[in-house]
DNA sequence: CGGCGAATGTAATGCTGTTACATGGGTCAG
DNA sequence: CTGACCCATGTAACAGCATTACATTCGCCG
């Protein structure tokens, strides 16, 4: 029986789990089961679960990898790279609140930030509003996934719709039948991650 | 013993627990240990625990009131309508969370969503992009919201910095610094808001 | 007083993370 | 070869969670 357990091998099953039933399935005895072995085992080699969390943040971190952005001005390079972080984060949906909980998802955004500060830079911004634009625009992105993250971890979406205008609505009725349904959230983060740029790179 | 349980006591209780010990805190058991009542009362008259949530949202709800707007032009008055909001969420900081899981933050964000569809109206916005500029700004502070109480849920800020640029910035020294330590998420509130609400205004 | 339903309690089930303790298996010294 | 020792695994338990089947009490109404 030289079948010995590695910490690899316990990450890995988590990782597992993570990508096919989500991170709520993520519980030691699911993990034991998955790898036909006791509780204690996993806790032997990994310790926690909170050791299990970061190793699969680590795992998060390491896969991510920001393309080069694309565009001629600045701020189409801008909204590129923070559209392929999003993407990048997208695909690991889950892990994205667990590294922010953690504070480690500054690790995760180190490349994107050097990107976007060069643009921003290239954009004519210069000190203290060259740093604040660059974090706004990262805190945009992370907000944005970690807002999703926490609708996909409930069951139900439910929405409750409420009539916004009970008796006559002072703007044009176009307006007002878009704003009574639900908006599309990709679109949403489109819309604003361009009047954010716009609005950051304009002098005041 | 004419000491029966009600509903709203339950509820009571609920807010009490939450507001003193955070949401992790409010179980079935440290509920009915308060009431000094079994757990069972608390199914009967409450049903579930997702239904003390729901309740739990609806107090939030109608407990929150936007001011007026303040401001001369319409921008001002965007951005002051959405620091009102944020202001009144940051007071039920954890149930923020709870609501947007269960599709009701909408209902939440019914007055705000009049008042900057008005603003944003007499900016000059009109059909589509009046709904959209709308729905992106609720979109931004809710996700604001929801970050900073993902944040506050987890016990220690241990914050990895990270080395940005190991071999020369090709940014100034005063902004490499600013970058360096985690930065201020209130104020990257307010300047990512400004810089939002110019962007959407801006005809394109 | 009988009956009936509303309200409460008892005790259990099955889930979670975690751990004290016992056991197996391999390596190395004497 | 044997005994010591440590690494790795297993057994079984604890404490906490939400939930529920079942029994019991209380009060009202006919």
């Amino acid at each position: 029986m030289g079948e010995r357990l590695s910490r690899d091998d316990v990450i890995d099953a988590a990782v597992a789990i993570v990508e096919s039933e989500g991170l709520a399935a993520l519980s030691m005895r699911a993990l034991c089961e998955k790898l036909d072995v006791a509780v204690t085992s996993i806790y032997w080699h990994v310790g926690n679960k909170e050791a299990i969390l970061d190793a699969l943040v680590d795992r998060m971190s390491s896969s991510i990898v920001t393309s080069m952005p694309r565009g001629r001005t600045p701020e189409q390079r801008i909204v590129s790279t923070a559209k392929s972080i999003l993407a990048a984060l997208e695909a690991h949906a889950g892990l994205v609140g667990v590294a922010h909980q953690r504070g480690r998802l500054a690790v995760v955004f180190a490349p994107a930030r050097r990107q976007l500060a060069i643009e921003f830079a290239a954009a004519g911004l210069r000190g203290a509003r060259l740093a604040e634009a660059t974090n706004a625009t990262l805190h945009f992105v992370a907000a944005h996934c970690i807002t999703m993250g926490v609708i996909s971890r409930s069951p139900d979406q439910s929405l409750v719709s409420v009539d916004l205008w009970p008796d006559g609505a002072p703007i044009d009725r176009g307006a007002v039948r878009l704003l009574q349904d639900e908006p599309d959230t990709d679109r949403l983060f489109d819309v604003g991650l361009v009047a954010l740029t716009k609005g950051l790179i304009a002098r005041s």
